[in-house]
DNA sequence: GCCGTTTTCGGCCCGACTGTTTTCAGTCG
């Protein structure tokens, strides 16, 4: 049993708990353990080995004794006493209840027990026969509105990626920007902590318009904009609403005094909200959306930016991604927080297509848009024969090519001279038996082979982890592409053993990519923190297929920062001698 | 159920909005 599983049902314990109106610190207590133990980046099932420190476990902070023997029951049976227990009383299908609008834990238990409806299904055959008129609190608006969230709820319940919802809060910022006295806004929340996905938007305003006594007006500008599908909640400085791919947008308006205040809270995470406020109280402060306070005298101690309220709490700055209450207060409180890469460190990008297989641009192009980004050095790795559908280049035309990237690098000297340097390479493909599909004598004329694995990901784990195990045994592999097989957004289960790849690839010195692409994005920060760990050499690149794909690089550097990583830890923030003594020696 | 500069018991974060409330419970972030 995997972490992501034990936490799913830790976490469906918690909502069941709920459900059951259990002590909400109980409750508390298995959503802090099944967060803590998706965060961790060495599977549990080895922490309960019989041959394993009995402690190890217990030094998870959120997990206690009781915790403890909760998830050596999940590894060792599958379930665990408690869960059990709930699930002879409630159903599984009751935990989908909770993610309707409007349906919490009372409500689904009082459906359950007045009406014994445990599913979307029933309780929308309930609503619609008038059946919940009869139950406290519930009117006909009630009704209509969860009516209407069910759906919605099969239309789309999924999350959105991060750069699609970054389009959407651009647009948006643009529309209330054009109000006058609307100063800054800030998208907060998910997206500013850079997650891969995010489930709704959270834009914070400021500027005089949203001072109290005038900031009515601009709740009705953003009210009645037009990308507004539905209006969800307009409330005195707060609009609700929903566009027509169905993501949910908050819009808070915010005085500029307490602005800091509110863009920490709305930034989140949860549980690191919920730390930072139980530093603030052992300090005789209390901190809300609105301002750290002092608890005897209501006096404002800090509240316009982020900075004075992590100071207050004698805090380093913590920055946006590293915000899960994952150890981060502990090392701002000790002055070790990481120097974190940032998008300025990055010196090349090893991985690209061009027209010769699916791109869009030329060699040039690529390169003029890479110097154009501040790069020094990129690599043109187009795709190789196997991969037919891309007209993938065979032995001749990839040698053909290779003379073409000496040629534009050569150009490209006379005209920038020292600025950038213009590597031949190629993405070659893993085949079933774990071959390459160029000859050696090929791949000895690149300097990025970039070996990725493209088909057959329905074979079992083990076999399609040894085909590429035995891909990184080729001296000419100097990168391993896409090392999980993963997209996100894609529920499946890693066609790939990443824990035993990455651990191989650091033997050998062979490269491992982060790709920067959102809809690619194969290593999350577990993974790189696990890259890391292991000992990998990491580099980040884009896979760009177009120019403007190469901006992609930015988000492919939030994850980097979400695993603590800094510049040191990634091989092509070197410069490019540097960065070519670093890879593994060609043979 | 967890945790400890309040240390083995007694705490555990904060406020707004909604619907239907005649003073508030439940939900949400």
């Amino acid at each position: 049993m995997d972490n992501i599983t034990i936490a799913r049902l830790l976490d469906e314990t918690a909502a069941l708990l709920e459900i059951d109106a259990a002590d909400p610190f109980r409750v508390r207590s298995y959503r802090r353990a099944a967060e803590a133990v998706e965060q961790q980046t060495t599977q549990l099932v080895t922490l309960t080995a019989p041959d394993a420190d009995p402690k190890a476990l217990l030094a998870i902070a959120g997990i206690g004794k009781g915790m403890a023997a909760n998830i050596r029951d999940l590894v060792t049976t599958g379930s665990m006493p408690l869960r059990d227990e709930l699930l002879t009383r409630y159903k599984p299908s009751m935990l989908e209840l909770l993610r309707l609008p409007g349906m919490g834990p009372k409500t689904v238990a009082l459906v359950w027990s007045a009406l014994g409806v445990a599913d979307i299904d029933a309780l929308e055959a309930a609503a619609k026969a008038g059946q919940l008129d009869t139950l406290p609190r519930m009117g006909t608006k009630f009704t209509t509105k969860l009516l209407k969230g069910i759906e919605d709820h099969r239309k789309n319940s999924s999350r959105f990626r991060i750069d699609r919802a970054q389009e959407q809060a651009a647009r948006i910022s643009d529309l209330i920007r054009a109000f006058p006295g609307i100063d800054e806004i800030t998208p907060a929340g998910s997206l500013r902590r850079g997650r891969e996905t995010v489930g709704d938007l959270d834009l914070l305003a400021t500027g005089p318009a949203c001072e109290p006594d005038v900031v009515a007006a601009v709740v009705e500008h953003v009210a009645s904009l037009p990308i507004i599908d539905k209006l969800l909640a307009k409330g005195q400085n707060k609009v609700s609403f929903t566009l027509r791919n169905n993501l949910q947008v908050d819009v808070r308006l915010l005085p500029r005094a307490s602005y800091g205040a509110a863009l920490q809270y709305f930034t989140g995470s949860k549980m690191h909200n919920v730390a930072l406020r139980q530093r603030a109280i052992k300090r005789g402060l209390t901190l809300s959306e609105y301002a750290l306070l002092r608890l005897e005298d209501n006096v404002i101690v800090a509240a316009a930016s982020e900075e004075d309220i992590y100071r207050a709490l004698d805090l380093d700055y913590i920055p946006p991604e590293l915000r899960e209450n994952c150890g981060e207060l502990e090392a701002a409180a000790d002055h070790t927080l990481p120097d974190l890469i940032n998008i300025q460190s990055i010196r090349g990008d090893l991985h690209m297509h061009t027209h010769a297989t699916d791109g869009r641009d030329s060699i040039l192009q690529m390169a003029e848009a890479a110097l154009a980004r501040g790069l020094s050095y990129i690599g043109i790795t187009d795709h190789s024969k196997n991969l037919a559908m891309t007209n993938g280049l065979d032995d001749a035309r990839a040698l053909a090519h290779v003379a073409r990237i000496r040629e534009v690098d050569r150009q490209l000297a006379e005209l920038y001279p020292g600025r950038i340097r213009v590597l031949p390479g190629i993405e070659v493909d893993i085949l079933g038996d774990g071959t390459l599909d160029l000859d050696d004598s090929t791949l000895a004329q690149m300097d990025i082979v970039v070996a990725s694995i493209h088909s057959h990901f329905d074979q079992p784990i083990e076999q399609t982890t040894d085909r590429v195990l035995r891909a990184l045994e080729n001296p000419h592999t100097r990168i391993l592409g896409h090392p999980t097989g993963r997209k996100v957004l894609k529920r499946d289960p890693y066609a790939l053993n990443i824990d035993i790849i990455l651990k191989r690839a650091a033997e050998l010195g062979v490269a491992v990519e982060h790709n920067a692409a959102p809809a690619r994005a194969d290593l999350n920060d577990l993974h790189l923190k696990l890259a890391k760990q292991h000992g990998c050499k990491i580099v980040i690149d884009t896979d760009a297929h177009a120019t403007e794909e190469l901006d992609q690089m930015r988000f492919g550097i939030t994850q980097l920062r979400r695993a603590w990583l800094t510049p040191a830890d990634i091989l092509n923030t070197l410069p490019f001698d540097a960065f070519m003594a670093a890879l593994r020696p060609k043979p």
